[in-house]
Order: structure tokens, then sequence, then C-alpha cells
DNA sequence: GACAAATTATACCGATCGGTATAGACTCAA
DNA sequence: TTGAGTCTATACCGATCGGTATAATTTGTC
């Protein structure tokens, strides 16, 4: 048990810094100081592995989303809860995030990007659903939601780049600020 | 000369499909019909092979964005001209755009990351030249060239991802709408 | 036709790849 | 104390990894 936790620790560490395909694992046993039975007794395979490192670290990452993606009438107001939502979660997990973003933008042929899909796309749905909703309050929004959506979370991610290059720090200013753009542009 | 462009034209196709680190020297060969030692010749290593490729497909790209980014006057209009430029060149080379997306998201540590930077980087010094500029006409904008430089970037590559993923047309509507939204807000 | 340079193939290198057959060690319930 | 199930190590598998020494072949030049 604490060595599967062990496996999945070191095994987040080395992906996030060298990617999936990149590291072998041979690398992964020796950096816990097991051997590869070990690990194949656990995860079955390596694309095994990253699986279990998506649902463990993925998982409360979709809750907390969902939980801060409860539109409250008000869509400028539910869009600060989101993005004060994803930038804490990616100070308190800044290796997972990392992992994440670089997984997202894999080749779409590539075992990374095939891991990551689900959980994207639930992402993608969670906001999705925000602009939906915010919609029949605001009809000129109808139709544009997947746009908005993809839009937003650009932002965000683009924030959260900044911050992953030491360019920026993320705080709930941040995100007002970035709220306040997306919603009412740049001069205002 | 015509087995050179052929193994940059596979190497692309295969980098961006499966990724850099999941593609072996040897399958390039193999699908151009050719042997390693010709590869070798040509490009040293397999990250030869990789800077080649930036080189060939990179190079005509930030020339055009240079081109697009010479600020007019007017950012709206300049964002327009850039925004455009993207969309035209992510269009017209629809798998380098891919391949580049997904290195410039890779691990910091891995060797896609390590070669696509000085890429990246001269993008965002071009786009933040932009936002330097207008920030003489526009005092609010000051100090924050870089946050509006990823930001925007952030937005065209939400809206490039959609189209590489069938979602989405670009088009200088599109193109339009984006900028119009980033300057101006979601309602406006 | 001779010669040098550029280009390509044969055949190989040690290392690592993901994965496994087998068996020993450990925990725990009966 | 025996036996079942869990966990882990030794030792190995064929395949592929990036890369190369050597030599043959093609190409263009004089």
């Amino acid at each position: 048990m604490d060595n599967k936790q062990e496996l999945l620790d070191r095994a987040l560490e080395l992906f996030s810094q060298r990617g999936y395909d990149a590291v072998g694992v041979r690398e992964v046993v020796e950096a816990v100081g097991v051997t590869k039975p070990t690990l194949y007794h656990y995860f079955l395979s390596k694309r095994g592995l990253l699986d279990a490192l998506l649902r463990r670290e993925g998982g409360p990452m979709l809750e907390r989303l969902l939980r801060a993606a409860i539109y409250q009438g008000d869509l400028v107001l539910t869009l600060e809860t989101i993005a004060r939502a994803y930038f804490r979660f990616a100070q308190e997990n800044k290796v997972f995030y990392r992992m994440q973003m670089a997984m997202k933008f894999a080749p779409p042929e590539s075992e990374a990007n095939q891991a990551i899909r689900p959980f994207s796309q639930e992402q993608y749905e969670i906001l999705e659903q925000v602009f939906t909703q915010a919609a029949e309050d605001h009809g000129n929004l109808r139709g544009r939601h997947k746009r908005y959506a993809a839009g937003f979370l650009g932002q965000i991610n683009a924030m959260i780049g900044l911050y992953l290059n030491d360019t920026l720090e993320l705080n709930d200013e941040l995100a007002y600020l970035t709220v306040h753009q997306f919603m009412h542009g740049i001069f205002s």
C-alpha cells in the first residue's frame, strides 16, 4: 500500500518533468526502490499506472470544479468562483497541473492524450453548462457556449502557464482581473 | 535532397500524430523508404531532425507573424491582423501547428519543449511588443503587457484548438469576434 | 575516363523498452 | 501450523531504442 502510493508519487513527478513517453517504468521503480513486478502487481501496465494517477489526482480536481461551477444566477460571480478554484488547485497541485496540461495538448494519438481526454472533456462540459445556464439570463450568449467555455479556460490556463513559469503569482485579485477582462474587455 | 525533405515531411507527420518521444527514427526512415545512415547524414541526430523541422516550418510562421504584428496605431486593428495571421497559418499548416502546440505545453525538461522554447519565446516577444507600443496610447495597459500577450495568445490558441478538434472553423469573422471579445468583453 | 565528394546501404553496437515466469517472503485467518 | 492470498525479488523475454563503423554507390567535375 505504501509502495503503491510511492509509485504514484514518483511517477507523477517524473511524468510531469519529462513526459510520459520519455520516462520508463524502470526509472520509476528505481526511484522508489522497488522492482518492476511490484509496479505491475498494482497497476498491470504502464498505462494502468497513468490511469490510476489521473484518478487519484484528477478526481478531487473535478469535485472541486463541480462545486465551484454551480451557476449562481450571476455569471461574473460564478466565473470568479471557478477561476479561484482553478488557481487554488494549480497552486496546491503544481506538479499534477503541469502534467495534465502537457497531456491535454499532447498529440491526439499519443497514449497520454488518450488517457487524459475523459478528464478534459468533463472539465469542458462543466464549463459549458455554466454558459448554457447563463444564456437563459443573457440571450446574446446563446449558441456560443462552446466558444466561451474554451476561451475562458484558455485565459485561465494562460495565467496558470505564466504561474508555472514563475512569471506571475495566482491570487484572488488576478482571478477577479481575468474574469473582469473576459466579461468587460481590456479597457474597462 | 529529395530524401532530406521527405524525411522532414514524414517526421512532421509522425511527431504531430504521436509525439516526438513516441516515434523512433526507425519508423521515420521506414516511412520514407531509406535507412538510418541517410537520416543521420543529413541531421546528425534525432534532435537535429527536430530542429531542422522547426526551422523549416517555424521560420515562415514567425516571418508572417512579424509582418502582421506591426503596430498600426490602433490596437484592435493590429490584434485582428494578428488573429487572422494565426488562423490562416494554422489552417495552411494544420499538422505543424498541432505539433508546435504539443511541444509548447510539453514538460519543461523534455527534449521537445526545450527545442520549441526559442520559437515560442519569439512569438511572445512579438506580441508583448504590440501591447507595449499600444500602452503609449492607452495608459491603463501599462505594466500588463505580459498578461495581455499571454491571455490573447491563449484565446487565439483556444480557438485553434477547437478548429483542430473539428468543432469550429477559422475565418475572418471569428478573428473579429475573438479580438472584439478580448477588447470589449463578452456582452458587447 | 578518372577522381573526389556527396549520398546511401549492410550490418552492427550497447542500452533500454514494456512486460513476465517463477518462486520466495509476508500477513492473517482457521 | 497449515494454507490461502498478498506482496515482492531474481532473472529473463523479444523488441526497439538512438547511433555508428565500414563500404558501396551515385553524382558532378575536370
